[in-house]
DNA sequence: TCTGGGGTCCTTCCGCAG
DNA sequence: TCTGCTGCGGAAGGACCC
């Protein structure tokens, strides 16, 4: 998908379009997440601090994320996908490979670039949004073609036309080379991937190391056998936040981590997980980052267990100069416990008492009803101007566009921040259903796993 | 100018066991 | 009994991806 999050807030609001829009983090330590094409002619682009996008496109729409309704976006996408193929490998919310012989699609350019085309159309239809196609015969040089065909656009690598096409590229291009690797091969007189594969695979290992080493040479004769993997096993869950400013307080640090791991254990939990490994992370006032670990004897998703040994292991660490992020996170992880294996032994059990209630964190307690929050590019609802969003809060005001994906651009409107006419919304489909037709009951029912 | 959040994989080092 | 080799799991850090 095209500038995804950045597309999704265009379609939704509509005075957007055309515009700059910066979707990311708004509060001091904010990084962009996505910027939309007009926003990118600034300069503006993913990773950059929000400050500096700030500075470079003033004038930008400046976003929070709307991760539940970009989701729900990517499973139309995705459900377009495996209607092509059941062999599919998200990659992201917004990429994914899909293994298009696995879905009977003949093996030429003709019937590739239909497929690819009439995804595409697809796509518009369904979601409204562009998307753009890179057909070739392997994972990394679909991807390299996908990004060619960014924005809105369809790329076929002819077979035998692969390593011509990638020789005069950067070796950035190939995945797996980001800033620290570019350097390096730069500082061997490395540039282009021509000059990658006249190195030799010899002198890669002997630079990269034999994992990175091998692989990059592979890549640089444009030899991918990587096949497309539907479904992947997650192998740790974590959580962590950034703070707007360092913690100093020994006692803060401790109850923040408690209430990460509390955080953590529910999404471990939502997943039906259990872990083994311990891991507390923190990065100090430096921006220098540590881990600190621990396993157990079995795997566990009790709180309690998880709140303790992240305990111990904050005691393990120098918090002094203060902290800007901290994390916790669980690896190892198995679909059962330890504690299930005991009452297996003990001839089943009554209900686990820890697992009935999801924790009800008691560190967090929410923002006080009184002050209620409304973030930059949320939906709203007005008792009186119907369905808006908010374009900016502050000083006790909040201002709201009232317009919906298929209104024209809407006006603005300033309330208190406490008007009870004013309430959060639910986010509006981007392509309204014409009447008659419903929710479109596919035949087959269950997608059906299994048969790896 | 100051660097998010959630992941994966790799490397290196260390201690332990055979 | 001592030493060397090898393999492995765990811990820590780093690079990379979206």
């Amino acid at each position: 998908m095209d500038a995804f999050f950045a597309s999704v807030e265009q379609a939704s609001k509509p005075s957007l379009r055309g515009k700059a829009v910066v979707v990311g983090g708004l509060g001091p330590r904010g990084v962009v997440a996505t910027a939309s094409y007009e926003a990118r002619v600034f300069g503006v682009h993913s990773a950059m601090p929000m400050s500096q996008a700030r500075r470079l496109a003033p004038n930008a729409a400046y976003l929070v994320p709307r991760f539940a309704l970009y989701r729900s976006i990517s499973e139309q996408v995705m459900e377009l996908l495996r209607a092509l193929s059941p062999l599919v490998e998200p990659l992201s919310l917004d990429e994914a490979f899909v293994d298009l012989e696995a879905g009977g699609t003949a093996w030429d350019e003709r019937s590739a670039r239909l497929a690819g085309a009439r995804l595409r159309a697809d796509i518009r239809e369904v979601t409204g949004l562009t998307g753009s196609v890179g057909l070739a015969a392997s994972k990394m040089l679909a991807k390299i073609a996908s990004e060619q065909a960014k924005p809105d656009g369809l790329v076929l690598i002819e077979p035998g036309t692969e390593r011509a096409l990638l020789g005069p590229l950067s070796v950035r291009t190939l995945p797996g080379v980001g800033p620290a690797t570019g350097d390096h091969l730069r500082r061997a007189g490395i540039h282009t991937v021509d000059e990658l594969a006249e190195a030799g695979e010899d002198e890669l290992v002997r630079l990269l190391g034999k994992a990175h080493g091998h692989a990059l040479f592979a890549m640089a004769l444009a030899r991918d056998e990587r096949p497309v993997v539907a479904e992947r096993e997650t192998k740790s869950v974590s959580v962590e936040d950034t703070y707007d400013v360092d913690i100093h307080d020994r006692v803060r640090v401790g109850t923040e981590v408690q209430r990460l791991a509390d955080r953590c254990v529910r999404r471990l939990r939502g997943a039906g997980l259990s872990g083994r490994t311990i891991v507390l992370k923190v990065r100090r006032y430096d921006f220098s980052t540590l881990t600190r670990s621990e396993t157990l004897r079995g795997p566990t998703d009790d709180p309690a267990v998880v709140r303790e040994a992240a305990a111990r292991l904050l005691d393990s660490v120098d918090t002094t100069g203060g902290v800007r992020l901290l994390g916790v996170g669980v690896s190892g992880l198995a679909d059962y416990t330890q504690e299930d294996l005991f009452a297996q032994a003990a001839g089943g059990r009554e209900e686990d008492p820890v697992r009935e209630e999801p924790e009800a964190a008691p560190a967090a307690e929410g923002p006080a009803p009184a002050e209620r929050r409304w973030p930059a590019g949320h939906d709203v609802r007005h008792a009186v101007h119907g369905h808006g969003w908010v374009q900016g809060s502050g000083l006790g005001r909040v201002t709201v566009r009232f317009e919906t994906p298929d209104s024209g651009p809407g006006r603005v409107k300033t309330f208190r921040v406490d008007d009870p006419a004013l309430e959060p919304a639910e986010p509006l489909p981007l392509v309204s259903r014409g009447p008659g037709e419903g929710e479109g009951a596919k035949a087959g029912g269950e997608a059906g796993p299994e048969s790896g």
